[in-house]
DNA sequence: CCCGTGCGTTAGTCATAGCTTACCGTAAGC
DNA sequence: GCTTACGGTAAGCTATGACTAACGCACGGG
């Protein structure tokens, strides 16, 4: 699965938070450090992973670097989860339908 | 959040395999474990694991052990994610649209 | 009543990931 | 050109988590 380092990027509750701070737009590593638990490098860090998962972009911008969101590598976790939200609805409904059809007490 | 759990116990690669398989029906845990690269205990533990993160729901059949996708969980998540959508998407467009504003040397 | 089967649990090992501190490159300001 | 912000990188520590092996427990069949 393509996606898997997207998953694992977002597993991290840090992580997690960054990137949240990025769906409000783009913001640069400094803004982004400001208030959270953890030192600036570590956010540095996160954002690498980010980005090597393809769920963030950055561009130079004079000494600062800004980060943003990258609708292509979201729009991907989003296209895998409708999908396995569909499957597992369905093989739910199915199930559903069998344990009333073999009665109650099932069996 | 309260889908923390739900997230990071989706993160390890294992545990997904073990969750996607279960989006075909209900599994027992010999039937889950049969063909992973993994022991029985093994699958055991990410089960409890998806259990604790409300993803999966488990009732005993005799002496085996049936493990099912909740529904519940898995929308919670999905949830999640398309609050998270619509906000990253909305301020790309808004950034764009900013930026093509302000001319396209930027700044 | 005993034995086999199917799972959960515990103990212990090993790898990985997140964090900090320190350092280095780079772009602007005086 | 020197200094000051800003940020990526390296090294090292620590904690967490995934896995196996060994054990214990409940259910069901003979």
């Amino acid at each position: 699965m393509t996606n898997a380092r997207a998953f694992a990027a977002l597993s991290d509750p840090t992580r997690r938070q960054v990137f949240e701070r990025l769906s409000d737009g783009p913001r640069a590593v400094g803004e982004l450090a400001y208030g959270l638990p953890v030192s600036r490098p570590a956010v540095s860090q996160h954002l690498k992973v980010l980005k090597e998962a393809g769920l963030v972009t950055d561009r130079a911008e004079g000494t600062r670097r800004v980060y943003q969101i990258d609708p292509h590598g979201l729009g991907q976790i989003r296209a895998w989860f409708d999908r396995f939200w569909d499957q597992a609805l369905t093989a739910f409904a199915a199930e559903a339908e069998r344990a009333e059809r073999e009665g109650h007490d099932d069996q």
